[in-house]
DNA sequence: AATTTACGTTTACAAATGTAATCTAATAAA
DNA sequence: TTTATTAGATTACATTTGTAAACGTAAATT
């Protein structure tokens, strides 16, 4: 049973240095959040906490301090936030955002490479049109 | 100096309905999302009150009752989340939650046709890798 | 005209979130 | 060993969000 608690965009900063890091004691993530948004020492140590009761976080004592560790891999992560993100978004309009969001976002030869292949093998069983799903039932316009 | 405050989770639903109606009096939305949601008509009331707080709505008085209009379009505001939620994510990890992202989500021949074309003409000038931006500065690991 | 209904506005209230200060116990420095 | 520093835990507090009831006035019904 894999909790299902959403990480707050603040929380996300937190997670994203400790994905990086493999592991990170508390002093780490200060300094590097201080420096990058200009949050105090507390604050941070707010965000972990909350961070290890939404059990997102693991703590490995280490002395008097903590060894913090991820419990879900950043993949997993931004995998569920952009799968959530599109289901509550109008269905027809999915392919004309996704498009423009990858004309948008940085990706390397390799990424491009691996989305022309999902998608050339996509294509065969694809449906002429998707039918927006904005409405409940076939409520339509009279 | 268009307004950026962002539209919640909640609100998402109210203006689903209007994007896709074109127009709505208060109780058309109310009847869609008891039905949807099961909400009361009053949280639906309050839903479309901040709504045109935001600025996301605007209304045009009919007799007693409004009707209500968006002020942004759906494709648009799509878009903005969706770029919004790519740019506090790993850059480096961007590609492979995308392609898995194409390959779960539904698109019409079309949507794919159109994805194809911009990843032919993003590839020529792509890098071969997408460096991680979850730190700040260079700071690496030593 | 009297009454009920509908619609917009105001108020309510708990939980989540962003942001932080303070307290306490342990460790390092003097 | 006394003191200063650190790290985690507790408390704080305003704003936003989810969810809704109550209120006031215009409109529709009786």
């Amino acid at each position: 049973m894999t909790e299902e608690l959403p990480i707050t965009t603040s929380e996300w900063e937190v997670m994203r240095i400790i994905w990086t890091l493999g592991e990170a004691t508390s002093t780490e993530v200060i300094q590097l959040l201080v420096k990058k948004r200009d949050w105090k020492a507390s604050t941070v140590k707010t965000l972990i906490g909350r961070l290890m009761q939404k059990q997102m976080l693991t703590a490995k004592k280490e002395g008097h301090s903590n060894i913090y560790q991820c419990t879900i891999s950043e993949r997993v992560a931004m995998q569920r936030e952009a799968t959530r993100l599109f289901q509550n978004m109008c269905a027809m309009k999915n392919g004309e955002v996704l498009a423009q969001l990858v004309s948008e976002i940085q990706l390397s030869k390799t990424d491009i490479e691996k989305l022309q292949a999902v998608l050339a093998d996509k294509i065969k069983d694809a449906p002429d049109e998707v039918a927006c799903n904005c409405l409940p039932k076939e409520e339509t316009r009279e």
